[in-house]
DNA sequence: CCATCTCAGTGAACATCGTTCATTTAGTAG
DNA sequence: CTACTAAATGAACGATGTTCACTGAGATGG
């Protein structure tokens, strides 16, 4: 009988709907807005309902990080194409900036969260992806493989490519941050800033 | 009669003794882990005597957040004193990194909260304090204030000293909220990151 | 066609959280 | 000694995440 896998397809939808309204409350209320009966209520389910499908309201929550990132390659993916590395380094560092703008409710979701839930996401190291050829397909993979070819080009100085990535991304992700938490603490227009960080990327490595 | 300053003393001593308490949970459960009741379990009186002396866990934790930026100017005092900006700067960036690393559960808790404490954080411009010459006390203002005399001094090419202080602060942020958020995830050792945002910011911004 | 079995779904219950409030307690003033 | 004041209590309320004995609808086997 097909039934069975009608009842697993109906299964998986269910669990598609829950990550569904689990992302469009988190989008309006934030993480610590997301709450197991509100997403029970959103689907119409009881809220005990919800554990037949994740163990925990953390195991949902790191299911939400993991689309989280993937939703950022898609902010790098156009960037990532380009075919020149300077202009792509530029461009993957503006998508980034506008990604962090656009959706600052999933940025906190992903990165920002407290030691216990990040800790957990550090095994699988999500942003590290390989391709096939090795190539980067994460986004942290993609930032990297940008700076490797910079400096294999003799454009960037002589240093190791994860190190440089660690760290233009540590200077990105800063302001970044300080968006998504002071936003109207900051005294800078956010434009400006991400300009002289891609433009200071490019003075302070340059070979 | 003197009673009724002895009392005051004690009120006072005691809310001291709450935030005591409050500062130890944090540094060792981090600020979600802070509950009302274990302060009062702590202190050993029952959990509504705090709210006698702070209207909410918000409120009590904003003066945790308070004294949090006290002790990171204590951490940035020594570099402040240096002569020389360029010196000084440098010392400034190193002293910053070291308050991240040494006292994590501060850091994220003055710095990386969800918005709506932030917000309320905003309005009190905590760090931009200016002393009575108009020198900057604040964590923000010793900072401010190095990045204006490099810049008057020729050494930093001409940009509003706020626009340039806050992206610097941007940069090292980045840096310290990564290894606070994701310590084991990342995989360059933390004194080269730093070190390499230092020399960056001088070759990003020198004239 | 009926009995049985399976399993998604339920909702009451538990512990914990922040917070409130009527009540008790202790200490001062008259 | 009495009256008052203010600190302190602890039971209670409505949330939260999570569990679990139960229900009921649909598939299976005779």
């Amino acid at each position: 009988m097909g039934s069975v896998e009608r009842r697993e397809r109906q299964k998986a939808d269910l669990r598609a709907q829950l990550l569904d309204a689990a992302r469009t409350i988190v989008q309006e209320h934030g993480l610590e807005g997301l709450t197991m009966r509100k997403i029970a209520e959103a689907v119409e389910y009881a809220p005990g309902t919800i554990y037949l499908h994740f163990p925990s309201r953390d195991d949902l929550v790191r299911e939400l990080v993991r689309d989280g990132f993937l939703e950022l390659v898609n902010y790098l993916k156009p960037a990532a194409q380009i075919a020149d590395p300077r202009e792509r380094l530029a461009a993957i560092g503006y998508a980034y900036a506008r990604f962090g703008v656009e959706r600052p409710a999933t940025y906190r979701t992903i990165f920002l969260q407290p030691p216990d839930i990040s800790r957990a996401l550090a095994d699988m190291r999500p942003g590290c992806e390989k391709g096939p050829d090795g190539d980067g397909v994460g986004a942290f993979g993609i930032l990297e493989q940008t700076v490797a070819e910079l400096i294999a080009r003799g454009d960037f100085r002589q240093l190791p490519a994860t190190v440089v990535a660690e760290t233009i991304w540590g200077w990105l992700h800063g302001l970044v941050a300080l968006r998504a938490t002071c936003d109207q603490k900051m005294l800078t227009d956010f434009d400006t800033s991400v300009r002289l960080a891609i433009e200071g990327v490019h003075r302070a490595f340059a070979a």
